[in-house]
DNA sequence: CTAAGCATGTAAGGTGTTACATGATTCT
DNA sequence: AGAATCATGTAACACCTTACATGCTTAG
């Protein structure tokens, strides 16, 4: 499910220009997929070119011409295809997370600004989810009600995760500070015993 | 934050093989972070040219030297520094709300299938974090910490809505299939009144 | 004996990001 | 006057994915 797969699932909505599909990617699409110009452009260029869609110049005076993107029925049918075939997969990279967890070797102050930085993200991702259902004329049909929804509730969740545990997550990190564990094995608390050979490993095999 | 700096910070948990990292992530990474071989080699050879680690080899008769990598001082600078300046962003892309996005557009039983596929994939991600914490010995660091309990939330949030809103979906477009409302602007119940322009436009500003 | 785990890598290709480049109109 | 919106694109680069290629050991 690429960036061109996309675009032609939003042509299913009605003709659009480059410049509304992205809008799709800001606001409908805003919690699963982003897109930028430099992905959509080129992504209904080469639909064009492989006749999925149909392009019309509308002449502006002096700017270059307004592009309405329609697609064809070869369209309909790639894209209907594609919904059957494809596997539900998903990729996540969470720049936050990577973060949080090495956040023993970060001062407190940036774990804090860390914590707030993503709160407001999530607070501004549930507002973009509201402000998108308001401004929607007629009702929401069941899918994207489904999409929204679970957008409310993840990220919902997250937020939530986020004002209860963060301040848990300083208190402990202050804690670990006073009385410095070993940042290498941060585990027993009887002395080591210079233990066998490069030690580093208590990944015993847990595979029940 | 690419797969080159999370190696970094792999290593600063001691010295690890290629092969070790991966099990990183796959197990402590899993819900924020994938990386293949494909990746996670080269980027130790990088780091290793870098001078940011370095590599022993060690001899196994037969086969390639086992070759296993250490953090240089170097090469911690270079991590805490990434940890204290990159921006907690994220990406997501999610082919699964993509598809039920436009599930209007598929046939009952694949909706079914793909809320099925997705419920177990969040089990099994839970999964994955319950056996990534018993398999650890002694207590798990704050930051880790929150990162899975986090992950616990977020993935839980997820399998509540799929299993309670998913029969809720079904039904829905069930209905909406008895009653086809006019694929392009399910909006209104009175007959289209031949409105002005192109049309299929009721994305008036929606800036308050 | 077969599958899974351990262990390493390369190469081509696909895809997306970022920065650049331009310019009118409308709102504050 | 300046910011934001509307509107389009290119080109270089960064990065990751996938498939290929190999081969021993251990558990079932």
């Amino acid at each position: 499910m690429d960036v061109r797969t996309l675009c032609l699932g939003v042509l299913t909505h009605g003709e659009a220009t480059g410049y509304e599909v992205k809008q799709y990617f800001e606001n409908a699409f805003a919690h699963f997929h982003a897109a930028g110009f430099g992905s959509i452009y080129p992504a209904l260029a080469t639909l064009a070119d492989e006749g999925l869609v149909t392009v019309t110049g509308v002449e502006r005076d002096g700017r270059p011409d307004k592009k309405v993107y329609r697609i064809t029925a070869a369209g309909e049918a790639a894209f209907t295809d594609a919904l059957a075939t494809a596997r539900p997969r998903q990729k996540v990279r969470s720049e936050f997370l990577v973060l949080l967890f090495f956040a023993r070797m970060m001062t407190l102050d940036r774990v804090e600004d860390v914590l707030k930085m993503k709160a407001a993200f999530y607070r501004q991702m549930l507002d973009t989810l509201n402000r998108h259902e308001e401004a929607a004329c007629g009702p929401i049909g069941a899918g994207p009600r489904f999409t929204l929804d679970f957008g409310r509730a993840v990220y919902g969740a997250a937020l939530a995760h986020v004002e209860r545990e963060g301040p848990a997550l300083l208190e402990a990190l202050a804690r670990e500070r006073e009385q410095p564990p070993d940042p290498r094995a941060p585990a027993e608390t009887d002395p080591p015993t210079d233990d066998g050979p490069t030690g580093a490993d208590c990944h015993s095999r847990d595979r029940s």
